[in-house]
DNA sequence: TGACAGGGCTAACAGAATTAGCTACCGTGG
DNA sequence: CCACGGTAGCTAATTCTGTTAGCCCTGTCA
């Protein structure tokens, strides 16, 4: 392993950039939004309401609803990061794919629509923090200890995630047995069926 | 293993449903602006111009846009299960696994917005061909044998697909290592250098 | 011949993001 | 004390979206 020992990793936690009150009030009635009643109710219009202001004055705190997705999303990959990191940290270092993934799954699970954001098409990486993207996916490569193989398990954590909140996968089949079968391909788990590393 | 040998499945591949001249030119008008204008390009107006009519005629064709897409997304699953199906059937019994990832991505290659739209949140299970779905999905059963696990790998192929075409990838790493390294970890490929095939 | 359905049209609407331009407040410098 | 500039609200209006209503022509079939 090329990284310090102990589940902490070398890539440092970037600054969360500082708001005002107004906008951190945005933001956050932004997201009861998203969650509550679905992207689809997430309008200039409802957040206005939601704050007691009228539309066109969001404009004088986001350039517009793209920048308060940007904001959304800066919360979403800070969540995950944090989750992912507390994950490695913690106790149990016996398995840590499959810690990894159960973090990764409840964090993502507890804020779905805004997972779905934070994984949207349009991600725009020249507006977020510097480092924070590398730093909230640091942890799958602390776990695998290696870059394509690092990759290979977030796109399967990530795929699983937004497969099983979009309702994809089919008849009544018992998802943790997905996810484990990922991990035991990972060579987490030494789950049931019993295959070793 | 409960189907049937030999690489062909149990699923029948549904019946397309019949398409009037009018619709199918809607439908590849539809297609054409979607991979070469973007899911923004795709509009009732832009489609109607592209077919050299109005808008609001496409009405008599398409219970809305909806529909539309339903049929996008029809023949983005017809394409795809063709293509995973053929894989399995073709030469190379010796690494199925890889075959079928790479039919994978190769097919979602070529039409990167049907391939979003085909797997984007709003999956109108209910209005598409009955079995279809099953269908496209068997292959991965196939490859796999056992249900969990042939989850846990079309997770992984829509994963690294989706994140790869968003450009989500960092750095300028090999994705082809990356897709070698799922396909290593659910006992697809034997050695690193080592491709058969 | 007449009824009807198919498939086009225009006009119009509601709701989306966004812009322009006005105004009120609020703190600071002369 | 007063003027000034910035902050943050407002209304009105624009453009673009999907969608509906209602009209009309044309071919087919009883």
């Amino acid at each position: 392993m090329t990284v310090a020992a102990q589940g902490v990793g070398a890539t440092p936690r970037p600054e969360a950039r500082p708001r005002s009150v107004r906008v951190a009030e945005l933001v956050r009635a932004a997201l009861d939004l998203l969650e509550s009643e679905g992207p689809g109710a997430l309008t200039m219009r409802n957040l206005a309401d939601a704050v007691g202001i009228r539309a066109p004055s969001i404009y004088k705190h986001f350039d517009g609803k793209s920048a308060l997705e940007v904001a959304l999303m800066e919360d979403g990959l800070f969540g995950m990061g944090d989750a992912l990191h507390a994950a490695l940290a913690d106790p149990d270092p016996a398995d840590p794919v499959s810690s990894l993934l159960h973090a990764y799954r409840s964090e993502a699970s507890l804020h779905p629509n805004l997972y779905r954001l934070t994984t949207s098409s349009a991600f725009p990486r020249a507006d977020l923090p510097e480092g924070l993207e590398d730093w909230a996916g640091e942890p799958f490569f602390l776990v695998t200890g290696e870059r394509h193989r690092s990759q290979a398990l977030w796109a399967f954590a990530h795929g699983t995630m937004i497969l099983e909140l979009d309702d994809r996968f089919v008849d009544g089949s018992d998802l943790d047995l997905t996810w484990r079968a990922g991990a035991a391909a990972f060579g987490g788990a030494r789950g049931r069926p019993r295959r070793s590393r």
